[in-house]
DNA sequence: ATGCTATGTAGCATTAATGCAACATCTAGG
DNA sequence: CCTAGATGTTGCATTAATGCTACATAGCAT
């Protein structure tokens, strides 16, 4: 019910997460525990329920090799790449 | 007295806003204009007295030209450049 | 001196982000 | 069939991030 408000209403932000870890063969509690966050947070973010903090977000694309600006957006993604 | 803790305690984000900012010639309110938050927030990120979320990140680094991943680290930027 | 602008500081209120626990569902293997 | 792993769902508690207000200070004009 509750849409993404990141912390200022209307501005969700999209992501990549789920793409990213399953091509690196990884479950959520894998890339959770590279991450150190709880693995239910991965799948809040994954389903786009809220949106990360800045240093979350970091650690992730760390943990997934990528680049913050790869993994996250305020528009959405296009589909395949 | 209170650290950064962005969400997690212990881990700091580090970051040039203001460096950026003043490069541009403009004041923390015509900032937080552009990024559409209260000027004090700025403040509060530039002395690092707390990390933003992934949105404001975002639409800080947006209004500065630059990228988020230039603007905010988790380790310590070297002085100039 | 007066005023204006930029900034620092402090406090208070609200809420989203995170941790965590419990349970349901579904699928793949044995 | 049964079990285990991965994921979805719900709910509750804690706290950091943000908004906002007010006041202090310092500098720079006029």
């Amino acid at each position: 019910m509750l849409p993404i408000m990141s912390r200022n209403p209307e501005e969700p932000v999209y992501n990549r997460i789920e793409e990213a870890r399953v091509a690196l063969g990884l479950s959520r509690q894998d890339l959770a525990d590279k991450a150190g966050v709880h693995y239910q947070t991965i799948g809040y973010l994954e389903r786009e329920e809220y949106s990360p903090s800045l240093v979350l977000a970091i650690r992730i694309a760390k943990s997934l090799n990528q680049e913050v600006s790869e993994l996250f957006s305020l528009t959405p993604f296009k589909k395949g790449k």
